[in-house]
DNA sequence: GGCTGCCATGCCGAACTCGCATCCGTCAGT
DNA sequence: ACTGACGGATGCGAGTTCGGCATGGCAGCC
């Protein structure tokens, strides 16, 4: 192209050893030039001597403009390069809170150590708004669940793991010691729950086994539910993505669930929109964080999930 | 071209409407970006939605620098342009010493009056050191003299005037208040001029009238000479274009030359090296200025120089 | 369910690009 | 002064690209 064919002659002055350099032939060059000349209109860009040329003051006037598209060109290729490469470029994900407990902590840390370059940011929130914002075009990725009654058929999802559940129980209650119950054991008990009805928590279990549970306390935070559990004023229930940071006055007991499991976590990406190699990098990641966690908590066999990719359809 | 439809596309958010706005076919704009995604390799720049399309990060990190080239290629087509109306780039010229005296200051008046956006540098010099620096690449323009006897043939000249001569005398010299005179009247006079011989100097058209002026004082600067003539001390020639700085107690009597004018002025390019449009402009200001300056001095009628440019062959 | 808006693509003619060979002007060495 | 070498320009021909036209496919909307 005349780019090059042009900055090659003004640092070569010879259209002959430019060609040489370029692996053209000299008269490719003349032509290029010739056209170039034509095209700005504005007289020639070399005077042709005897040996070589010279650049005219037109042409003089060309070269920093010239080198500066150069710079430019290059400047492009290198950065999606680095983009490929997942060395550089940003990436937006959001997750749930109990997700950051332990699986987007993990998955980070190994992203940012392998892909220094990318500029992570990262949001809290809860499965239907960071759909919203996936959506709206603000985030890249979203970690999410099942739970929330979100529609999660319009998004492209990469499954990561079917978490088992828990029961948490103050440390002196009666089951505390004892090994997996049936959550039906439990019909009678007060309950924490983030919300006053179970239909969209977790707790929506509870109405599949046959009993509405009855919420004593509504608890939206993590920490907080653990006090009221501690405290004696009821039980709740702990997704095993959060059963490794309870407290040690809390007793986690499995839930036997006869068959599907109580929910399941995805990283979700708008259908159809490409992603960024980051977002396939951090899927990874997120992926290898999955068997890194112990999700498979104390008492309870490790809970296996598939490694493959599904997409809901 | 990519670059046009590329920041279209991505400013409109749409092929279709790209493609109005450039006056293309949405066919031309689809394979413009297609062709240009395939060249990066990097995946699609832009997702293909039902309403329009929209930027991938690829793309988006490509629009920065694309526009920086589109920038600096507009640019380029100003500058040019500037250069092209004499609206900008550089004039590097030098003249002779006496050239300074009036014909290159209103010349230059009148240039950077009428092209404020050039930049222009002056050198002084003679006549065969500038015409050195004009083959070196180093001025633009050199406004020299036949005197001096410097190898004009090479340099495309563009004729200004022919300088008649003038006979600087003390105020009590016995020709002072004469006419014109004949350069043999004034064989035996004490000669003031710049170097011992007379070769290669004003002085030479005494060779020419048959004698040899006997060079008194080897005075270089004219201011200087000036005050050796007016001290008594001897007479000198001075060109016309050195006539109006003349100081008062010195008297100028007009010689009669036989024929040939004593030496013509001219400015001069490199031949065949393409000159910027600023020289051309110059040229024709130092044209008008040659009709501006009262080159034809007090006691004689205005000597006429033809307007036309002429190449020595 | 038909309609509309938007992008992709097969096809074809026009234009461009490049390499090859050759020509022309200048310079250097004999 | 003649000749060979060097460097750029140019006619020619083949391969490629480019753009327009028409059409097809897909999703959303009345």
């Amino acid at each position: 192209m005349w780019l090059r064919a042009f900055l090659e002659v003004a640092r070569q002055g010879s259209f002959t050893v430019a060609a040489r350099t370029l692996g053209w032939t000299q008269s490719a060059v003349s032509r290029q030039i010739s056209s170039l000349e034509g095209a700005l209109g504005g007289g020639p860009l070399f005077d042709r001597l005897p040996r070589g040329v010279r650049l005219t003051e037109a042409g003089r006037v060309l070269v920093p403009y010239a080198e500066g598209v150069a710079e430019a060109l290059q400047g492009a290729g290198r950065e999606l390069a680095a983009l490929r490469e997942v060395a550089g470029g940003r990436l937006r994900f959001g997750a749930f809170a109990t997700a950051d407990a332990a699986l987007v902590p993990h998955a980070l840390a190994a992203f940012r150590a392998r892909h220094p370059g990318v500029e992570v940011t990262r949001e809290e929130g809860f499965t239907p708004g960071l759909l919203d914002r996936l959506t709206a075009g603000h985030l890249d990725l979203a970690v999410v669940s099942t739970t929330g009654g979100a529609r999660l058929e319009a998004y492209e999802l990469h499954h990561l793991l079917d978490e088992s559940l828990y029961v948490a129980v103050p440390g002196g209650h009666v089951l505390a010691g004892g090994g997996p119950v049936r959550l039906g054991r439990l019909a009678d008990a007060d309950w924490i729950s983030g919300s006053p009805r179970p239909e969209g928590t977790l707790l929506e279990v509870a109405l599949r086994q046959g009993f509405r549970p009855r919420v004593a306390h509504v608890v939206g935070e993590w920490t907080a539910k653990q006090g009221y559990v501690a405290a004696g004023l009821g039980v709740t229930l702990v997704p095993a993505l959060a059963a490794e940071s309870v407290r040690p006055d809390v007793v986690l007991l499995p839930v036997l669930d006869e068959g599907a499991p109580a929910r399941a976590v995805y990283a979700a990406t708008v259908r159809g929109r490409s992603s960024a190699p980051a977002v396939e990098a951090f899927v990874g990641a997120l992926r290898e964080a999955v068997g890194r966690i112990p999700h498979a908590s104390p008492h309870t066999p490790p809970h296996p999930s598939p490694p493959t990719s599904r997409t809901m359809a």
